[in-house]
RNA sequence: GGUCGGUUGGCCGAGUGGCUAGGCACUGGUCUGCAAAACCACGUACGGCGGUUCGAAUCCGCCACCGACCUCCA
């Protein structure tokens, strides 16, 4: 195993070796869904990209403690005086309570996650579960001077805080730049600068969602949750924050902004971003409304959508384009994954049917060496999958006899398929909704129709073909028997 | 306007200073009662104009076009 990883690092925009702070622990952090509508193709990609993270990195047999929060509060319509919470929005339009909305689609998020068989953080922590640690924070940064209390809401001094730290360097902005172009909004006349930001906002009389604090009855600020959840339960120092890269300003530049102002150093080592799926050439977004969702994929139920697609087709779709590059959506990119995708678990089965020559002909290792090699190159899933298909070309050599392996070299090639396509790549076989009965029946009637071809009734067997493909049922002949399948 | 990124063959999508990823489609072939499916074979493409170089799609400059962020956003 070549354990020698290495991920381009937002902050220092380059590609660094994976050096965790306290081997072989790694701390990972992820910002999740904001949980007021069903998660979009949109919000499948950073749930890969980090998924294949997690999985990876605990194939190289690290410990990996995974955190990817619930943003179920928080969020400013727009950061004015008004700005209501978009959960307790939603909760009114519906007549329903907020954590009712939070339930509900967190309950939906979680299955969608897990029909595209992303795993399960470590720890899921929600952001209305750590407002006593979000208010810490507060008192944190207020005392170590960076922050200002007006009307019983609390700002982040940006200006104060650039004198003696970098705010912009993840970024790249300049605080010159931004006084220029920070864009002004109403109820903005509490804050000494337009780009300072909430930490504590004191609750309108209709607003919903509030908890009582030392300075008013009130909310956190957005970027607090994060910095308050991945120093509750990684350190105020860990390894990777990983999150969209519409987050990275200002959400992830105010995260870090927070984190060293109140504990006083850096808190994050490596930052990764996913790129963007977009549609049309346009960013897929919840603001510009051209959103599909991730059940409307799997259903077909949506006008653009010629058909649906499952969860695999959309999971192996996004993992052939490397993470931080876009991804742009197509039907015909969709169907061209589905055909790559099937092909590919096809091989995977008639690999574990091969069985061993005498002698090999072939040398298996340069497959394996490049399989690691693509990913310990910041994750390069497009550059692996094409090794992959190096590897179904070999498995139907094998399948042929045009090439041989021994018993250890084909363990060893079962092996490499079955690490890379079904555990890092985490994809699976659909799910089959067929009945032993059903299965059974057809079975039966295949048999019929292959003894009506051996008493060369031809017109029989076509019926009984024609019949079976009109029910949606694919029926293979081979050489002495048949295949199907749904 | 500011900052950053992109422009690759019919479509998607990697990549690199010289050794023409990969997938899908197309076409041809093998197989088959026929068909389908499988499998095999197959394309020297890198926005435009200059420059550096023995050699650039890959480095530099200019231009064009597209996008992201600057406001909530995955």
């Amino acid at each position: 195993m070549d354990k020698n990883l290495i991920i381009y690092n937002s902050l220092t925009r380059k590609k660094e070796t994976f050096e965790p702070i306290n081997p072989p622990y790694v701390g990972l952090y992820v910002c999740g869904p904001t949980v007021y509508g069903d998660a979009h193709l949109g919000h499948a990609r950073p749930a890969i990209t980090f998924d294949l993270l997690y999985r990876y990195l605990k194939h190289l047999d690290y410990k990996v403690r995974y955190v990817r929060n619930i943003t179920d509060v928080g969020h400013l319509e727009n950061d004015a005086d008004e700005g209501e919470d978009k959960i307790a929005k939603k909760a009114r339009l519906e007549q329903l309570e907020p954590m009712e909305v939070v339930e509900y689609y967190t309950h939906r998020y979680h299955e969608n996650m897990d029909a595209l068989n992303v795993l399960r953080p470590s720890i899921e922590p929600k952001a209305s579960g750590h407002i006593i640690e979000q208010q810490e924070m507060v008192r944190n940064i207020l005392q170590s001077g960076f922050a200002y209390e007006v009307n019983g809401s609390v700002y982040f001094d940006v200006e104060k805080y650039n004198q003696t730290h970098d705010y912009g360097k993840l970024s790249g902005r300049k605080l010159e730049d931004m006084q220029a172009n920070t864009r002004q909004l109403e109820g903005q006349e509490e804050k000494k600068n337009p780009y300072d930001f909430a930490l504590w906002k004191k609750a309108s009389p209709e607003h919903i969602m509030r908890w009582p604090s030392t300075w008013s009855n009130g909310f956190p600020g957005w970027h607090l949750e994060c910095s308050a959840m991945s120093t509750k339960y990684l350190g105020e120092q860990f390894d990777i924050h990983g999150g969209g890269m519409d987050l990275l300003f200002p959400h992830h530049e105010c995260e870090i902004a927070q984190s060293t102002a109140a504990n006083g150093k850096e808190s994050v080592k490596y930052w990764m971003h996913n790129n963007m799926i977009t549609i049309n050439g346009q960013k897929m977004g919840k603001s510009l409304g051209n959103f599909i969702t991730l059940d409307e994929f799997f259903s077909g139920n949506h006008k653009v959508l010629d058909k649906p697609y499952s969860p695999m087709t959309v999971r192996f779709f996004i993992l052939q384009a490397h993470y931080r590059s876009t991804v742009d959506f197509s039907n015909e990119a969709l169907q061209a994954a589905e055909k790559g995708l099937e092909r590919l678990l096809k091989a995977g089965k008639v690999l574990q049917q091969l069985r061993a020559g005498k002698e090999s002909t072939i040398n298996i290792k340069p497959l394996k060496d490049n399989c690691y090699q693509a990913m310990n190159d910041d994750l390069n899933s497009p550059i692996l999958i094409a090794h992959l298909f190096e590897a179904v070309r070999l498995i139907h050599l094998l399948k042929e006899g045009k090439e041989n392996l021994n018993t250890n070299d084909l363990e060893q090639l079962k092996n490499l398929y079955h690490t890379f396509v079904y555990d890092i790549l985490g994809l699976q076989e659909e799910a089959s909704d067929r009945s032993e009965l059903t299965s059974d029946l057809i079975d039966m009637i295949l048999t019929l129709r292959l003894e009506a071809k051996k008493n060369k009734d031809f017109d029989t067997a076509d019926k009984i073909r024609d019949e079976l493909t009109q029910k949606g049922i694919k029926i293979k002949d081979t050489k002495d028997g048949y295949e199907w399948e749904v």
